[in-house]
DNA sequence: CATGGCTCTTTGTGATCACAAAACCCGCGC
DNA sequence: GCGCGGGTTTTGTGATCACAAAGAGCCATG
């Protein structure tokens, strides 16, 4: 989900459970319920890879994650206290420090904890699990969108965020987190 | 999917290996990848049932179909010909025999026939999944959901999305398809 | 008659193994 | 130089086993 891995990177049950001190049943059980959630990708032959998006691919995802995430959002502000408000403002400046170090892994990571404390208010696990499944699925591709850009206009984005939430403001907040997901994965595509 | 187990049902892994033909492994492999989906429920122990849902959950599973389906028509909309309808037109005749045999789970399945047959145009297949994952999840609720009530003026529904279809209506459509989805689980929770 | 504890059974976990198929690599021939 | 076999290695699959924990049932006791 953080992108350490690249696209299309080859993994083998053996390796894997090697890595983790197990033995294959365990990695097996893992990497088969990371391929039913479209995290890996499994040949026909049972060969396990990171999935290797088409640009069709990311701009579906894409959709999804504008579809779902301004809904969670929305789920959320009226349970936004100003508690939440100040724990995502210091999320955001984690952001900025990440950034500052062209450390990719780190970015996405808090890129996305940003996210998740915010649509985990919404107390919707289901819908919440399902944006997670799409960061999955766009693990890998992300580490290659944000290391071709610079990522300093996000930031814009997550302020307006946090603007439209202290002021209770839905139409809003549903603008900004679209904007916000859609914008950072148009480039990759080049649309 | 179809409804062919009730919620709350218990499954272990030896029996449904016995079941197919099969060992543990597979019957564990199987098990994990639906738990992953959230077809099925593993307690801490490792305890297999299918979800027993609560009123909250089935709302927010709901407000996903109406999130994303309507999406899916939309999409399939412009790739949509005559044959298309034609052939959601004889799907929806076979829904009709089904209701009159009372057949929960025969009408579940061709109900689904339909709304699948016309996603599948959308040429969307991670949303499709993402639909089909959700009717996972419902699968033994909509069981109990459809023996509760009479089906008929579900077929009203299935008519609007045809004519919209036909008439290249696009809110028209996702209006249609977002009731169709939203009526029949709206009553299930007794809003 | 209810309840607590004890035992036996059921059940999931993870390791190991034999097997088959796929992939890889090296060398040969065109 | 390039492509194509053939043998070797790698890799996933599924079965089986030992083990531990959780459940179920049963008996004794208050």
């Amino acid at each position: 989900m953080a992108g350490e891995m690249e696209p299309g990177a080859a993994l083998t049950l053996r390796g894997i459970g090697k890595e983790f001190g197990v033995s294959m049943t365990p990695a097996r059980e893992a990497v088969r319920r990371l391929a039913a959630e479209g995290a890996l990708t499994l040949s026909s032959s049972g060969r396990v890879t990171t999935p290797d998006l088409t640009p069709e691919r990311i701009e579906e995802l894409a959709a999804l994650r504008a579809l779902l995430e301004p809904e969670l959002a929305a789920r959320a502000l009226p349970r936004a206290h100003m508690a939440l408000v100040d724990r995502l403002r210091t999320i955001n400046g984690r952001v900025a420090e990440v950034v500052a170090k062209h450390d990719v892994t780190g970015y996405i990571r808090s890129n996305l904890e940003f996210h998740r404390t915010l649509y985990l208010r919404a107390q919707a696990p289901a819908m919440l699990a399902m944006a997670e499944t799409v960061w999955l699925q766009l693990g890998p591709t992300m580490r290659a969108l944000y290391m071709s850009r610079e990522g300093s206009d996000l930031q814009k984005h997550h302020r307006a965020i946090l603007a439209a939430l202290a002021a209770g403001d839905e139409p809003g907040l549903r603008l900004a987190v679209r904007t916000d997901v859609t914008q950072g994965l148009r480039m990759l595509v080049g649309l």
